[in-house]
DNA sequence: ACGCAACAAGTCAGCCTTGACTTTCTCCCC
DNA sequence: GGGGAGAAAGTCAAGGCTGACTTGTTGCGT
């Protein structure tokens, strides 16, 4: 949804074709959604049999191919253009990345090796952060920059939550084996309400739990 | 890819139906990814279909089809559910939502609707934290703490980003018409170095720079 | 003048995902 | 003892999305 409020932001600024548009959406990196060549055309055809865009064709252009379509703004397109935008800014959605998943299943792995992800993770967090950073720093529109701290924060986020968890687990690890080559580091006053680590009947596969 | 995760880590508590791998997902409600039912049945026979899976049909059952087509996690399966645990775990990736392309084009509206709209968006993330906290307070498996922990943290950084944002917001509105009828509350010394709010060319949809 | 690398512009088969539909069975209420 | 609500179990067409491919056009080195 938000990819098609991308493309019909984009075209406020005038006519483009689908390539142009695909170009600019590469050339901010991380920032925005990633919308690949593909789509755009898809979404492009969409838009214009909808009403939202006119599509024309510039046949003797200067440019490499004898004929390019251009996408072009209907006063329905800054309709829905509006509409959309107050949509996705209202709107909320977690967004499930995969580590809720893995986290449950943490379990199966050994701790030694967990906490090892986790720490491979810690670096990826690190270097997607840098990767933002960089990609950005050369801009200063303020809504962009408002953009930008958005994915900041949520990055920000994730790493903290890595941090407290991999020293959760490794005083978990180190109750079980006092004698471990531990090389652990801090004893960890959890800022949050650390987890308690209470027994419990594991519904994590129980048919029967829950039925609606 | 965790979705895969998800399903073979269900069936290594023993064989089960689609019907029942769907049941539990959704009676986790928000904790897990969100995985239809004919997203599950596909899922399940792809897997089946590449070794990782077998799949037998029960006759004679006293279930209500007359028969059933019952998953059971093989030796390759379970290989396979370890490498994408290792991987989930591993892999960070940030999560467009949307919500930064709704912020770039936000100086298109309205700055007093702007606001408003923005703050819709908290109480929809005040909604969703209640209802993950609610749907996982009767949870004590540890691993499935951390899941949601993870979860929270999420929508925490959303809500210190929204809140910040709207100081910031506000802020501005009260610079540019300093006699609006202002029910703002308080000033607002930014916790981050907030955004400064310089007047720079805006490359929102300037098709030539960063040619690369 | 020639070949070749890179870019402009777009197309497409095929995979993933979803929502809506079907069929069978059970339960329960009148 | 009939019939309607609802659960069990699954199917399917259609839509969204992607990666790999195509086809012209420059520009550039030799």
């Amino acid at each position: 949804m938000h990819k098609e409020l991308h493309l019909l932001g984009l075209l406020r600024a005038g006519p483009r074709t689908g390539y142009e548009l695909h170009r600019i959406v590469v050339a901010h990196g991380e920032l925005y959604t990633d919308l690949k060549k593909g789509n755009v055309y898809y979404l492009l055809e969409r838009l214009a049999a909808s009403g939202a865009l006119t599509v024309t064709t510039q046949p003797g252009a200067p440019g490499p191919r004898r004929e390019r379509l251009i996408y072009t703004l209907t006063d329905d397109g800054h309709r829905r253009f509006h509409d959309l935008l107050r949509a996705v800014v209202r709107d909320y959605e977690v967004a499930h990345t995969g580590i809720e998943v893995g986290m449950v299943f943490l379990g199966t792995l050994d701790p030694v090796e967990a906490i090892a992800l986790l720490e491979e993770r810690r670096e990826a967090v690190l270097a997607r952060r840098a990767v933002i950073e960089r990609e950005t720093c050369a801009v200063h529109n303020p809504h962009q920059r408002l953009a930008e701290d958005h994915l900041l924060c949520l990055v920000d986020a994730e790493m903290i939550w890595l941090e407290r968890t991999i020293r959760h687990l490794r005083t978990d690890l180190q109750h079980a084996h006092p004698t471990a080559d531990s090389v652990v580091t801090a004893p960890a006053p959890a800022t949050h309400p650390s987890p308690p680590s209470s027994r419990c009947p594991d519904v994590t596969a129980n048919p029967s739990d829950r039925p609606i």
